[in-house]
DNA sequence: CGCGTCCTTGACACCAGTCAAGCGTTGTGG
DNA sequence: CCACAACGCTTGACTGGTGTCAAGGACGCG
């Protein structure tokens, strides 16, 4: 299910021990928090299926995204370290995750090495989409921040099988859009109302369709370099 | 001379594993690149004096910092896994940083346990302090911006004893402060002009001085809690 | 049928980018 | 010792991208 073989090379018993921790599952639904802002033992969460996002609250009342977790990514695996969660984890469709235990992190952690280290490497990754998204979201103007955007959703949902073809699920609200692009939601509905008419996305009940990858990676100077995904992305495409 | 004790009680003999670490240092000055972005096999550095920051190249030209690097922060200790830097690494004043070999890290990680989750802490909190960036930069005017920065700055370097009284040193350029905060030179000014009118900050000659903290904390809405510092902030203010 | 949620569009105001010019300081070489 | 260049800071004028407010439309759901 989960394939962050992108990491490292992953022995069968690594994988098992990976697989294992997700044996307690749960259904949740969209707007569904599975942290809040302030929690001081926050539980840990994989997601399996369905989208989710971290996101803050701002002393205007606003509510902002700093990152999306895509089906596959982890939550916040090491935050019993920190003592508080300094964000919260909301569904942004319906989905499954499973809750885990800090001890079992640990335990794989010490025990699985290669395991460990792509637990390690996807934090890593994190971080690198983080700064992107700082770059993203400050220099660029709101058009080509969502293109940016929609391509780096393609690459990392394609990274675990979820695209087909020229077309993948985009659960996103218009609102929910523009709070993790640093637009407002009226600027975002323009802006995509321009890439539409440029032809380069296709965006209709909850399903985002790219006619044109190449072109609209150009128009938003996409590479997706820091994604350090290139090394199995062909080998990682079935499980 | 390095005070990550704030992510874990750290024993005399890990103290002495990080510190022989920084063995191998050397002075640097001001615009010297530590590494490249797009470099293979990036040296890792521990910058003791000084301060740095990673920074990317956009396709027309212009330089962006995602973030800035302190005395007693890492560069990327961890990058190995991922191949390849995505970003640079450059000074922002003289200083003095150590080289450290991957090998050397990886045998810290192993060997000594509270010493690598004093590392694996302060890599939690980069991914913090990027959140937060992401928030301030795409969701506050240009004059709260900076403010923010600053207060973020002072806090960080307070933790590692580099506040005197009111005051630290401020080797930014206005240039350099604009791509950190994504505003442009002359914005930059104008809002630093701003904030002198209103008598939150007095910068000159590359020292800051904030005469009155708390009002530029509400200023800019600044609440530390997302650098996780409280817990050791005075027990870690002497070495 | 009526309500809620989300999408769409218009008018207007404003923050911030760009271009351009001038000033002050530092450092270097004649 | 002075001239000059390089760099960073400061200020003005103008433009434009984006936020805000507001109203209406499309769709699904109870």
């Amino acid at each position: 299910m989960r394939k962050m073989a992108h990491g490292a090379t992953l022995a069968e018993a690594d994988r098992a021990a990976l697989i294992h921790l997700t044996r307690h599952m749960r259904s949740v639904e969209r707007r569904q928090t599975l942290t809040e802002e302030g929690d001081l033992n926050p539980r840990i969460h994989i997601v399996l299926e369905g989208w989710a996002c971290r996101s803050k609250l701002l002393s205007n009342g606003k509510r902002l995204i700093t990152d999306l977790i895509l089906p596959g990514d982890a939550c916040h695996p090491h935050t019993n370290l920190l003592g508080h969660a300094d964000h919260s984890v909301t569904m942004l469709s319906d989905g499954l995750v499973a809750e885990v235990e800090a001890a079992e992190i640990a335990r794989v952690l010490a025990h699985q090495a290669s395991a460990a280290q792509a637990l390690h490497w996807s934090s890593l990754q994190v971080d690198a989409i983080l700064r992107q998204a700082l770059i993203n979201n400050g220099h660029r103007l709101a058009d080509a921040r969502i293109a940016h955007l929609i391509c780096e959703l393609r690459t990392r949902l394609l990274a675990v099988g979820l695209v087909k073809g020229d077309r993948f699920a985009w659960p996103l609200t218009q609102e929910e859009l523009g709070q993790a692009v640093a637009i407002s939601n009226v600027h975002a509905n323009r802006s995509l109302m321009a890439l539409r008419a440029d032809g380069l996305i296709d965006l209709t009940t909850r399903v985002m369709v790219v006619p044109d990858l190449a072109r609209l990676a150009a128009y938003c100077d996409f590479r997706p370099d820091y994604l350090h995904l290139s090394k199995g992305i062909d080998s990682a495409l079935r499980t």
